[in-house]
RNA sequence: GACCCUAUCGUCCAGCGGUUAGGACACUGCCCUUUCACGGCGGUAACACGGGUUCGAAUCCCGUUAGGGUCGCCA
């Protein structure tokens, strides 16, 4: 029997990172075992349903780097994806519960009549648990349509999972409660119920479920400020679950050789975005070059930074790479290096240039720097480094006024890095106008 | 309120009957250094409580407390 996993969210117009996560376990649970990943569109709710939020969740997902083998946009065999073009679907497992006399009406809305038997279910994470369904006023007989002729949740997650022949179904905790009642539907059905595997939920900093409100909560966040994907996914990952050995950062493919859902926790988790941020930071660090530009000029070219050649943009982000925390932060970080309009930072410039003394630094500095003829790291280092031994002051002293008068700014690339981008004549220039302004 | 889940540093994760309770983020001290960062060496900081079981419990059992979830004609 293939593994068929699926994730089943509703278009709501945002990927909650705790979906996110929960698609990401499905995705790994099949990939691990060689299984098939399944996207389906909840969109009973009809009011809440537009082709943007349907792309959300596809561009989401894509980001994450999880892809499904049915769905929506690519159809499948037991499709169609979305809800709302199933409703004969729907229709026939009505009549098929009709004819076993477990449905009755209740004011135009047709509900489910419980058994009131106990439910036991084998969760791939909880263990086993047994629900008391005895107690009407806490276990109510659930509806499954409503008097307009439309079906409710619980109903139609059963039949597509029926339908679409899931295997597994792992999902949040928050469903847990609502398993029992699933399971009654699968029985009265005469369905076998797939393994349930329901994982702990991502909570705030207030103990609450994430919710939209929440900051970082959506997928969104992350693509915009400049998180790489597989940071994110490692990040996720990490909530609930461990490695073992202590590892923090792992790639896909470490995460697809070493995850497990039975290794999974049962407590919530509380998003930590101080520690994905951290993680991010080593993700950047150790990603091929090739990939951070892929990742990095897509936020270049939105910020309109006219970097000229494509040599001249590489040579830019390999500077930059080995310092920058956040791809967004990329385009403030090298713009200073295409234009001579840069904006000087107001307090570096007091910090730096106007301190006591700095103008006669930089001017040594400058006849230093035009007596370099072999314009490398190596060269403009030691060039530096002898200025300062010259006039008896820390490398500190000249370094500091001589990364805001070519950057403008006291966060940066490396200095010397700086140099050589910008070339000898442009770095002169910049100094020359730097000590001006130091003397004024 | 009923039912279900959970309980180790502030946060995430190790631990699976015998450990000086470990790692990471954050915070912090020192070193390195060219700012910021990176890196290195340290530090602060936890087994919710009460009963059992056991020679021995963070680990197993029970209870209490606390937190979370569910109890919709939302999904």
């Amino acid at each position: 029997m293939t593994v068929r996993t699926r994730f089943a969210p509703s278009p709501t117009g945002y990927l909650h990172v705790g979906g996110a996560r929960t698609a990401l376990f499905n995705w790994l649970y099949a990939r691990r075992h060689g299984g098939k990943f399944i996207l389906r569109i909840e969109d009973t709710d009809e009011k809440r349903n537009t082709a943007e939020a349907h792309q959300v969740i596809y561009d989401g997902l894509k980001w994450l780097g999880l892809d499904w083998d049915e769905g929506p946009d690519m159809g499948g065999d037991y499709g169609p994806y979305r809800q709302s073009e199933r409703s004969e679907i729907y229709a026939k497992y009505l009549a098929r519960l009709e004819a076993g006399g477990h449905v009755y009406e209740d004011g135009g809305s047709i509900r489910f009549r419980s058994p009131r038997k106990p439910v036991v279910l084998e969760d791939m994470v909880c263990g086993r648990i047994e629900f008391d369904m005895s107690n009407p006023a806490t276990h109510p007989d659930m509806t499954i349509r409503r008097p307009d002729g439309s079906f409710i949740f619980h109903f139609v997650n059963v039949v597509d999972d029926i339908e679409m022949k899931l295997t597994h179904v792992i999902r949040g905790e928050d469903h847990l409660s609502n398993t029992p009642k699933h399971i009654e539907l699968y029985n009265a059905l005469g369905e076998k119920p797939p393994v349930f595997g329901h994982i702990p939920l991502i909570l705030n900093h207030e103990g609450k479920k994430l919710s939209k409100r929440d900051g970082g909560s959506s997928i969104t966040y992350f693509m915009e400020h400049g998180y790489a994907p597989e940071a994110v996914a490692n990040y996720l990952c990490l909530l609930g679950w461990s490695p073992g050995e202590n590892r923090e950062k792992l790639s896909m493919e470490e995460i697809l050789a070493l995850f497990d859902i039975d290794k999974i926790n049962r407590r919530n988790a509380i998003f930590d975005l101080d520690k994905c941020f951290w993680l991010n930071g080593q993700h950047i660090l150790s990603m091929s070059f090739e990939r951070f530009v892929e990742l990095a000029k897509p936020f270049v070219e939105k910020a309109g930074i006219s970097y000229g050649s494509e040599a001249a943009l590489l040579a830019a982000l390999t500077i930059v790479k080995p310092k920058v925390k956040h791809l967004s932060d990329v385009p403030d970080w090298i713009g200073f290096l295409f234009t001579e309009e840069f904006t000087f930072d107001p307090e570096a410039v007091e910090k730096s240039l106007k301190k006591a003394g700095a103008a006669g630094r930089l001017q040594a500095l400058i006849a230093a720097l035009t007596k370099v003829e072999d314009w490398s790291h190596a060269s403009l280092e030691a060039a530096l480094k002898d200025t300062a031994t010259t006039l008896g002051v820390k490398t500190g002293e000249l370094v500091h006024p001589a990364r805001v008068a070519v950057s403008g700014r006291s966060v940066g690339p490396g200095l010397y890095e700086m140099f050589v981008v910008l070339g000898k004549e442009r770095t002169l220039a910049r100094f020359a106008r730097a000590a001006l302004m130091a003397a004024a």
